[in-house]
DNA sequence: AGAAAAAACAGCAGAATATGCTGGTTATAT
DNA sequence: ATATAACCAGCATATTCTGCTGTTTTTTCT
């Protein structure tokens, strides 16, 4: 029989470590134990365990999009002509190849696929567009152009 | 008269610092040094440069949503009955007190905001939607509930 | 409730890293 | 061509990481 992995629930100690985390991972472990009311080497030691029990995916910075060429945002409907796994896969798989594509979202409740693209000029949405009509089972498509931002993803609001 | 800040447009190495920081930005300054074929300190003049110049915006740890009861993920499009200044500060500020709604995009293109929520379950979206169209001048709302993620954001292709 | 076991804790020491400084090199502008 | 400025590598000191030890607290089982 299959022991189920000892999975001890997150205390208010843990979650605040999360917080800090995710808010400023290059925080050094000795200001995130006194952030935390905790020693140095206990912190550390949770910091590593919620890395290996998977709370913690990666860390990583976080770039200003528009002074990268990255300054303009938009969101693309997407829906299939035909509902085979096999369209599934090979849209699925387009998708991650271009590179635009920040995010794509397969959704209920009316089209198929929400897609994230990122860009710096119409020119290059107009570009980016071309390709993804050419994904074979495309058969229609929206797009919501990003006009302001009005809230940023900042993480989970774990505390 | 005032003279523009030296703007240095970024090179090759520049630009891999970035790329290395934003996959992990944990990464050792000697490590990332030898990445990007540089010594120590070079590299970390460049780094500290990129953050003043506010390449950098933040360093966060992208935490598991699933693991800390936030499996479930939904798109909500909103259109407001009134287009005036008023209605628009208002709306932005319900929603950056409502913790679930984790992003937020006034776009063009047939509705006003295109909001993404986080949450635990059908019942706590179904109070966060309730809060939603308390808000004054909302009119509409349709709700896009994400049934599978295809590609997840993993920050800008400067690569 | 009490004893045994397990987990969590603080402090310490050696290893690794960050960071400011110096001198030398390369690129840029006049 | 020369002067100027930016960039680079290496070094020294201060800080931080990280594994270890003994102690305290919490949990579990009787």
């Amino acid at each position: 029989m299959l022991k189920p992995t000892k999975t001890r629930p997150l205390d208010r100690i843990d979650l605040a470590i999360l917080d800090a985390l995710q808010k400023n991972s290059r925080i050094s472990n000795v200001n995130l134990a006194k952030e935390v009311n905790l020693s140095a080497s206990p912190c550390l030691d949770r910091v590593k365990r919620l890395e290996a029990e998977g709370y913690i995916e990666r860390y990583g910075a976080v770039l200003n999009a528009a002074k990268l060429k990255f300054g303009l945002t938009a969101y693309v409907e997407v829906t299939l002509d035909k509902s085979t796994s096999e369209v599934f896969d090979s849209f699925a798989e387009r998708v991650q190849e271009i590179k635009q594509i920040a995010e794509c979202d397969m959704v209920a409740g009316g089209f198929d696929y929400l897609l994230k693209i990122r860009i710096s000029s119409m020119a290059e949405y107009r570009a980016v567009l071309g390709e993804v009509v050419d994904i074979p089972g495309v058969a229609k498509n929206h797009t919501y152009v990003v006009i302001e931002k009005i809230k940023n993803d900042e993480g989970l609001p774990i505390v």
